[in-house]
DNA sequence: CAGGCACCAATTGTATACAATAAGTGTTTG
DNA sequence: CAAACACTTATTGTATACAATTGGTGCCTG
């Protein structure tokens, strides 16, 4: 029973999923008319949408001359993911004293589907669980504005999250880190938290910066003179 | 110098300030017609603005019924408090590696400003010294992912901010724990300086809960039956 | 009198037309 | 040839008209 959406959570819901999944690739211009004939609706819902994706900056608005897939430099990608985890840490120490039993059979389902996911090779699957474990934790941190930021930190390293599944390894190393974090919280152990989220994290920050200079090389050669 | 801006930005300033200065208190009903009519613009910009303050959680928007200020219960209020707080402690910890001379210079202008402010009674510029403080120390931390987060969290609890000064004592003793935390960043001491933005959060903290009660209920008593 | 049904008004949601602006392009002129 | 100027075009910015949905109000009916 879900309720109708307006053109406008369409068109952004869309736009969103293309652009974290890497389907409109960092750079790519687009402009108002030329989504709103793509998804046959007016210009209207189509504006309000891209605006609130440039909010988020997942684009870029450049006035009278239209958007950019926000394309983040090397040093911005590191930033991010570290910014990320030095905030998603506070939300993980939160988390041990309020986390309920529900939320710990949660993350171990997680932590199962997970498994699943990397032996049936499903990338996009396992980069959604991935993001869902965090947020779980978020969720238990009991703090609405702590909540907002960490999702809203999340989101934005999505684009880059997706990328790591091509290193064939990297999956089933980041799920023994999600193993390792789950029993920290479980034992309630802040120290042991704060270190497996710092390696957690470092990890897929130095692969994601690799990742991106292979995919930025491949199309560079890839292109026309 | 500044170039023209645009009636969106217009509206999204006006209506900003009218908010966060509490000249529209929360709980407020408002709609696209009567903010239009008002400012003697259209729907259109008006509209935008508003989903822009609606994402910035400054209002609420109920389809089809209007818009609603927002109006953080005491809760939340305290959560908000407390995750800004948090979440700056990052950054003050990261300012103190990158801090130049020329931006403790800044810190030490704010203070004397601050001073003179509270000693002509200038309520409104205290707030804006106090806000432009702590963005100091954010653009500091040399990191553009955790200056947004800190300057969305410090958006939201301007609003709150301006009811401290109706305390008489307040704006004094908030200038000395900044001259507190200015003086430990100087020493680069970070224990001192968590310990300095623990004090001074918890004092404000507490001050606007009060706050708030008592305008809520003096409100209450205008009210006509 | 109570409950529901139909209508009406208010409000946001969407489409479209038009305005303004900025960038690019070609041409003209020194 | 280079520089500047005007012209065209692509794009966002704004206004307005219309659609859809919601909530309320009053009437009708049992």
């Amino acid at each position: 029973m879900k309720k109708k959406a307006s053109l406008r959570q369409k068109v952004y819901t869309s736009l969103r999923f293309d652009i974290v999944s890497g389907k409109l690739p960092g750079g790519t211009r687009i402009t108002e008319n030329f989504i709103a004939d793509a998804l046959k609706v007016s210009r209207t819902p189509v504006r309000e949408a891209l605006q609130k994706l440039a909010q988020e900056k997942l684009i870029l608005s450049i006035p009278k001359a239209g958007y950019l897939i926000e394309d983040l430099s090397d040093n911005d990608i590191q930033d991010l993911f570290t910014t990320r985890m030095e905030i998603e840490q506070i939300a993980f120490h939160k988390a041990i004293d309020y986390i309920t039993l529900d939320e710990l059979k949660n993350l171990d389902n997680n932590l199962e589907a997970t498994k699943a996911a990397i032996k049936s090779g499903e990338d996009f699957k396992i980069t959604e669980l991935d993001i869902e474990f965090h947020a779980i934790i978020y969720r238990a941190a009991r703090s609405k504005a702590l909540f907002r930021v960490c999702k809203n930190l999340s989101d934005l390293t999505t684009k880059y999250r997706h990328g790591l599944n091509l290193v064939k390894s990297l999956p089933t190393e980041m799920l023994q880190h999600h193993i390792q974090i789950y029993q920290a919280v479980l034992a309630k152990d802040t120290d042991k938290i704060s270190q497996a989220l710092v390696l957690h994290t470092r990890h897929a920050q130095s692969h994601v910066v690799s990742v991106m200079r292979k995919l930025r090389s491949d199309s560079f050669s890839h292109e026309d003179f």
